[in-house]
DNA sequence: GGTCGTTTAGC
DNA sequence: AGGCTAAACGACCT
């Protein structure tokens, strides 16, 4: 803005344009994968940000609505009586755009006995006469009326809130032939339906704006309505109280008492961390590129994406030999008391040098095997001088493979983000550098042959590892901390020796199982398509709701995205109504299929030892459970006989004895149990008996023994039910009874285990009030939906915090029992393999199984002091099958 | 080639 | 209208 330039005040009527937009903006393309509904705030937002670069307003507001009652409706109560109940979908968006609003770093106000426009009306009057340019963006034509002389209306077209017409005070006239002073003197003759405000009969805009023109304003018109001929004039002065009461209502009030004035009014910044929270979580895209570009023109560049690289602040990187990088590395680490930044690079798989940062020194040094000069470099790395890394698994399992050993690893910043928002997006040095520090991180680009920009070096990326610990550590609670310091790290080596471990699989009982697996596909198929006299795409949902329900006429299953359903719950109801071969001959194939997909997956990552070696995700889930991936050994099947034959293949290794699982036995109920303190369950577990039995025995008022499999079944389901949240319905639909069945099941457990309901129903309470649940180690989890208007967000946010703290906890106990394990067994040949969420996997050197089983045993039962024992369940063989009990 | 939705394996 | 995952595939868009 130059300074001859006036500045430009913009003004919005909030609740106007975002409703606007609701109906110009289809509900269903604008929902996010949680059900929220984001079309209003879209439609908003992209508008808003269309003004903000085409207007650049110097001040902007959003004025909203308190309630949709004001001094208005108290002196006719008629006022807007038309107006429906305002859609849910809608209303639940209001918050959620007010908080964008805030990201953005806009002003929003309201007025308590006002309307909106009022307050935009104030403002416009005392902006014009302050010397301001003054825009008013509304979709109420009542707006008109502050249309003057350094005062623009911007008035939505009937096709949505993307265009917006400018109406100064030539544009009023061109547009009704009047003045925009006059325009409530028209409208009070016309009247406003969608303010029920009923005018002269037989009125429209075109005798209005007759009228007015001929005596100048609503009064001289009705000073002189006995001149006024006709029908329509007999109207007039009968219903001359009407227009009297209308000009009344929809005279905008220009001196609202506000607390602020347009000069305070003035932008704030946009604040781009929370601007990319608030629009990750309402999967907005594009417009956050375009807030963010708008961020970069406004506010300089530090904190945008495709902006320069702030370089400033980044130390000067000192290439140290070995002798001189000894003493700086004591120096900086004062002998090993302060941690330093380390980032150890590679390339196709082979370290090529170490970044080191300091807080105001960093250092590289390139590294080369089998050089001899690094004796100060390798006794830093080994020893437990505390380093600071971001994503030390995959880095440390380089160094492994490279010879080196590193130890002393206190931190590393993927995980404490994760730890502050567990469930987000995976991070990346970049992304927690861009996102928390405001800067952006130069990294290579592999598409680019020759690229553009030098590439941040390892020594800066060190360097920034250490400044996100600071950040972090500062923004994470002492529980979260604890959970960093005393599980996730000393965590890591264990999971990055178990990927390098790996477990030996054999590849012909693999080959053996896919053969006979494929035959029976084809075989499956071809009996299929005989029934339906076609082929077709087993595959493809899409073209088996064509055969089931248009060329079958079956009855329509539950309702998806894409039509009907057609998982196997859904046939199985199908099966049920409207019987027909296909259906189980689908089921066969698709059981076949799913089998043979997950054996590929196995077998194409057979190395050339023979073993799979698995990648755990370690930040990724949540709850605080590790993922397998690639493959993924988590799921590998076990219910059916098939798939025991495939976890048959998964072999103790050349030289080992034995392989030996491990696995916790009802670990989450046992925990419930805990947390709920409920006597009953307590006494279930702390008596020994099947819990199952123990439990149906109450419920059914019968002797443990004499509770038949069909009602251990129920029980068994109930109380697994539990812990995710689950309904009567949901429980009807499991085991095929009548929700009424289920119902009363339900009652009759919380009858007999009271203080389970109490716990499920306090942990969402707790978590309503605090924003997060808490295991009882003291991992969070944040939620944020559970006081959503919402239903559908509100119910499945009670659901995930009820399952949070109990799942959580499972997986706290095995990750410390881990930790135990894995250092109760150095100096043992064994090794630990597999981890499937409360069962481990070992692999039995000769002559170790009796330590290792107590060794395993100990420390798993020990691994949390709970009302309730935690039983483990161990067993051996020569394949993970047989090794199951 | 990327993304979304559906389905299904495990806990 | 049951919590937490990974993966494959089809469908659709660019």
């Amino acid at each position: 803005m130059s300074d001859t330039e006036k500045p430009t005040l913009l003004v919005i009527d909030g609740h106007s344009l975002a409703f606007r937009a609701f109906y110009a903006l289809p509900l269903d393309s604008f929902t996010t994968r949680d059900g929220q509904h984001t079309n209003a705030i879209h439609g908003f937002l992209s508008m808003l940000i269309l003004l903000l670069q085409n207007e650049k307003p110097t001040h902007l507001a959003v004025a909203f609505d308190i309630s949709r009652y004001s001094f208005r409706t108290r002196e006719y109560p008629e006022y807007k009586g038309t107006r429906g109940e305002t859609p849910q979908e809608f209303v639940g968006q209001v918050p959620l755009l007010e908080e964008a609003l805030k990201a953005m770093g806009v002003w929003t106000v309201t007025k308590e006995d006002y309307e909106a426009d009022d307050i935009l009306a104030t403002l416009a009057t005392r902006g014009a006469a302050e010397g301001y340019e003054v825009l008013v963006v509304s979709g109420d034509r009542d707006a008109i009326q502050m249309v003057k002389p350094g005062v623009t209306l911007l008035y939505p077209n009937a096709r949505g809130v993307s265009e917006l017409k400018r109406y100064d005070r030539a544009a009023v006239v061109e547009r009704y032939g009047i003045e925009p002073e006059q325009y409530p003197d028209i409208a009070a003759l016309v009247g406003e339906t969608s303010d029920n405000l009923i005018g002269i009969d037989k009125v429209g805009e075109k005798t209005a704006v007759k009228w007015i023109t001929a005596y100048g304003s609503l009064d001289g018109v009705l000073e002189h309505a006995d001149e006024i001929t006709g029908v329509v004039g007999e109207k007039l002065r009968e219903q001359k109280d009407r227009a009297i009461r209308n000009r009344k209502l929809n005279h905008l009030v220009t001196d609202v008492d506000l607390p602020f004035g347009p000069a305070d009014l003035l932008r704030k910044p946009i604040d781009p961390v929370a601007v990319r929270e608030v629009f990750d979580r309402l999967q907005f895209k594009t417009l956050l590129e375009r807030v963010l570009k708008i961020a970069a023109a406004e506010q300089g560049a530090d904190f945008v994406a495709d902006a320069a690289p702030v370089v400033s602040g980044v130390p000067v990187i000192r290439k140290l030999v070995d002798e001189e990088l000894g003493k700086w590395l004591s120096d900086q680490s004062r002998n090993g008391q302060n941690a330093l930044g380390l980032r150890i690079a590679s390339a196709n798989g082979q370290v090529t040098g170490f970044g080191i940062g300091a807080a105001d020194e960093t250092a590289y040094v390139p590294w080369a095997p089998g050089r001899p000069d690094y004796v100060a470099l390798e006794s830093w790395l080994a020893s437990d001088a505390p380093k600071v890394m971001t994503g030390s698994k995959a880095q440390l399992k380089i160094a492994s493979q490279s010879g080196l050993v590193v130890r002393g690893i206190a931190y590393d910043t993927i995980l404490a983000g994760w730890l502050l928002k567990p469930g987000s997006k995976a991070e990346t040095l970049e992304s927690q550098t861009e996102y928390y520090l405001g800067e952006t991180l130069q990294q290579s680009d592999p598409n680019q042959l020759v690229p553009e920009t030098e590439p941040a070096s390892p020594a800066t990326e060190a360097w920034y590892s250490l400044r996100l610990s600071a950040y972090l550590s500062e923004k994470l609670d002492a529980g979260s901390l604890d959970v960093l310091e005393t599980i996730e790290m000393p965590l890591v080596p264990v999971l990055a020796t178990m990927e390098l471990t790996g477990i030996t699989v054999n590849r012909e009982i693999l080959g053996r199982l896919t053969s006979s697996l494929g035959q029976t596909a084809a075989d499956v198929a071809q009996r299929a398509f005989t029934e339906i006299g076609r082929e077709i795409n087993l595959g493809s949902p899409k073209q088996l709701q064509e055969v089931l329900f248009d060329q079958l006429g079956m009855p329509k299953t539950r309702s998806n995205k894409t039509g009907f359903s057609t998982d196997a719950a859904s046939l199985a109801d199908l099966q049920e109504l409207n019987p027909h071969p296909f259906l189980d001959l689908l089921l066969q194939h698709r059981d076949a299929t799913k089998l043979m997909q997950i054996i590929a997956s196995i077998d194409k990552a057979v190395d050339a030892g023979g073993r799979v070696h698995t990648t755990y995700e370690q930040a990724g889930s949540s709850t605080g459970r590790i993922a397998s991936n690639d493959p993924n050994l988590q799921n590998v099947p076990v219910k059916t006989e098939i798939g025991r034959e495939i976890r048959s293949a998964f072999e103790a290794g050349e030289g080992f004895e034995t392989l030996l699982t491990a696995d916790y036995s009802q670990i989450e109920m046992r925990i419930m149990a805990h947390l709920s303190g409920d006597e009953g369950l307590i006494s279930a577990f702390n008596e020994g008996e099947d819990l199952h039995r123990f439990v149906g025995a109450r419920i059914f008022g019968v002797a443990p023994a004499d509770v038949t499999p069909t009602m251990r079944t129920k029980v068994k389901a109930m109380s697994y039910g539990l812990a995710y949240g689950l309904s009567a319905f949901g429980l009807s639909k499991q085991l095929r009874i009548e929700t009424s069945e289920a119902k009363e099941l339900m009652a009759d457990y919380f009858a007999r285990f009271g203080a389970v309901r109490e716990y499920l129903r306090n942990v969402v309470e707790q978590a309503k009030v605090d924003g997060y649940t808490t295991t009882i180690f003291g991992r969070r989890r944040p939620f944020g939906d559970l006081s959503s208007s919402n239903r559908v967000l509100r119910e499945n946010a009670a659901r995930q915090a009820l399952n949070s703290p109990i799942q959580g906890t499972a997986a706290d106990i095995l990750k410390r029992a881990m930790i135990e394990i894995d250092r109760d067994m150095r100096g043992m040949s064994s090794r630990m393999l597999l981890q499937v969420h409360d069962e481990l996997v070992f692999e039995v050197a000769p002559g170790e199984l009796d330590d290792l089983s107590s060794i395993v045993r100990t420390r798993m039962a020990g691994a949390a002091e709970l009302r309730v024992p935690l039983d483990v369940q161990i067993g051996t063989g020569p394949n993970w099958d047989a090794a199951a009990h």
